[in-house]
DNA sequence: GGGAATATGACCCATGCG
DNA sequence: CGCATGGGTCATATTCCC
């Protein structure tokens, strides 16, 4: 049911795409709306380099600098056709995803090849295979299609994932069609032509096959590394020197300059998930940064956004960057083999009492003014690392308490608190929350942008990291569209934005979904444009400490991520069209 | 030394029970 | 609401082997 679910929703997104990738609405050389783009006079060419180039060209109509031009669109269309049919998307939906309003929509072949993919990425390649199945195709024409759905999900092009597939014939197994490509990346870099690859070649030489696999390996391994380096500085954080290499940001041109974004979401997800988002999020580079940079605890947490990224500056004042310095009364207490200087990662859960309990009992064993045995040091910082516990006392460990955790992530003492608003709710809250220092380093480069202020449509808003940032950056706030499902958390929000004695408007919105093209349009009329759209969707399905459904990008809760792309692109549309 | 195997550590969590 | 319990996927660190 899943995968009906899947597919379904797949279909549904590659209507949105088509929606929004299709027409500029009041574009002075289209006639009618909405359905006439004018075409490339060279198909031939453009259908050559879609097959044959490896790299993403992601022009989209509606972006500066997708020049069109005229063109016979009647055999332009049926020549998208067959190429896709050559693919194996059957027919049916082929025409389905160019069809709108009973139309043939002329799209350029990039930007279909768009929609495609996001309908690859959303349906699973089973949930694929079955649609296939339904509508009448062959079985090889399945296995061919499945094939090239698991190509495009593991990230390949889906130009090169046909070729490949063609190349080495629609029954090789899976792994050896992955070997083909890279091997021609590989050639391709060292200005190989693509067509002097030779499958024989591969599968006949078990040596160059290993060798090949190992390349690959490390070509991956390096990869990782550029993006995740183990320090997590981002594009660089106060008092930390830049490694020597060249942090090379190019923003594709029409992602730069307003509306600004800001995506945010854990660092450690499950594999190919940051790829996928980044894919969604115009290729931008995720910044990935730990927030020890900037506080007393861990947080590696990647970002992505269209924001400068030089003369960023601190909030002040700085905020303690170091156990001993954020907790100054448990300097007594704190034993010389407990040598921690940051905090882990501040979480939803917290340690027990009973656990405290334990630990006590476990250190009170040894004599006086002596350190435990090693064994039960083990133990000790063991527990106290998971489960980031402080000492408070004498032989005495415990959770931070709830107001320690808002001082450490940036937010006033007590934001979360009284309301009807319990302990475990305001762990939660928190532990699900942005660090207000790291994300107003990235913001703080709006200051100068927006002098008057800024409006801001923040999806997932929680108890509003990204509003107690500006606010406290001085960038005053005109007028928040906020999005957010927990009811407590618009609790909070609303009652720091009463007592902060804002002068701009918030609006709260329960539910994404509710977030419509309509309203949207309406917001954007009446606030003359969103200069920012901030957001970190959920989570939880993507996070480490889940035992229970780390489901990754399309669990239940994260596969919100989409609405926010969806969102984000809708906005960026309709502010190009007005 | 360098690569492979193995150990260790970290993780914006969910559920059930009392 | 407090508490206990419950894997798994990653990355890095360490050890082992050639």
């Amino acid at each position: 049911m899943d995968d009906k679910n899947n597919l379904q929703n797949g279909k549904k997104i590659i209507n949105e795409a088509v929606d929004i990738y299709c027409i500029p609405k009041n574009d002075s050389t289209t006639k009618s709306e909405g359905s006439d783009i004018d075409w490339n006079t060279d198909d031939d060419l453009e259908i050559e380099n879609a097959i044959f180039s490896s790299c993403s060209t992601k022009q989209l109509v509606g972006d500066p600098g997708a020049s069109t031009s005229a063109g016979n669109t009647s055999s332009s269309t049926s020549r998208l056709i067959t190429h896709f049919m050559g693919i194996g998307f059957p027919r049916d939906f082929i025409t389905r995803a160019l069809k709108k309003d009973g139309e043939i929509n002329q799209l350029p072949l990039t930007s279909l090849n768009e929609i495609i993919k996001l309908f690859t990425l959303v349906s699973s390649p089973f949930g694929y295979l079955k649609a296939c199945t339904a509508e009448g195709n062959t079985t090889s024409s399945c296995v061919e299609n499945n094939t090239f759905s698991f190509l495009i999900e593991m990230g390949y092009e889906a130009e090169e994932a046909y070729t490949a597939i063609k190349r080495c014939g629609k029954d090789t197994p899976i792994m050896d069609v992955i070997e083909f490509i890279d091997a021609a990346r590989m050639r391709h870099d060292a200005h190989v032509a693509p067509s002097e690859v030779k499958v024989e070649e591969l599968q006949s030489n078990r040596h160059n096959h290993e060798l090949n696999k190992s390349t690959r390996f490390k070509k991956r391994k390096m990869d990782e590394m550029a993006r995740l380096s183990n320090k997590m500085i981002g594009f660089g954080v106060p008092g930390v020197p830049l490694p020597p290499m060249v942090i090379n940001r190019n923003l594709p041109h029409y992602i730069i300059g307003p509306p600004y974004f800001y995506y945010e979401n854990v660092a450690l997800t499950p594999k190919g998930v940051w790829s996928t988002i980044s894919r969604f999020l115009y290729d931008i580079e995720p910044e990935f940064l730990d927030s020890q940079y900037f506080c007393a605890a861990q947080r590696k947490r990647g970002y992505i956004h269209n924001l400068p990224t030089n003369n960023r500056f601190r909030l002040l004042p700085i905020p303690p960057t170091t156990i001993q310095e954020a907790f100054p009364l448990s300097r007594p207490w704190w034993p010389a083999w407990d040598t921690r200087t940051k905090l882990n990662c501040l979480v939803t859960c917290v340690g027990s009492a009973p656990l405290t309990e334990r630990i006590k009992i476990a250190v009170e064993k040894s004599a006086e003014n002596e350190e435990p045995p090693s064994h039960i040091k083990k133990y000790v910082m063991n527990l106290c690392k998971k489960w980031n516990l402080v000492w408070v006392g004498k032989n005495r460990v415990a959770p931070l308490d709830p107001s320690e955790m808002e001082l450490i992530m940036g937010f006033p003492e007590n934001h979360t608190r009284g309301g009807g608003i319990g302990n475990t709710k305001r762990y939660k809250l928190l532990g699900n929350s942005f660090q207000v220092d790291t994300v107003a380093y990235h913001l703080s480069v709006l200051k100068n942008l927006f002098p008057g202020g800024v409006n801001v449509l923040s999806l997932f808003t929680g108890i509003g990291g990204a509003e107690v940032a500006l606010h406290r950056l001085g960038i005053p706030l005109k007028n928040v569209i906020s999005v957010e499902m927990s009811k407590t958390c618009r609790i909070v929000v609303q009652s720091w934005w009463e007592e902060t004695n804002q002068k701009g408007k918030l609006i709260h919105v329960p539910d994404v979904r509710e977030v419509t093209e309509h309203i949207l349009k309406k917001w954007i009329s009446e606030f003359g444009g969103f200069d920012i759209v901030i957001g970190g969707s959920p989570c939880n399905n993507l996070a480490g400490g889940n035992r229970v459904s780390r489901d990754g990008l399309e669990g239940q809760h994260s596969s919100l991520f989409y609405e926010y792309y969806r969102i984000l692109q809708s906005v960026r549309h309709l502010m190009r069209a007005s």
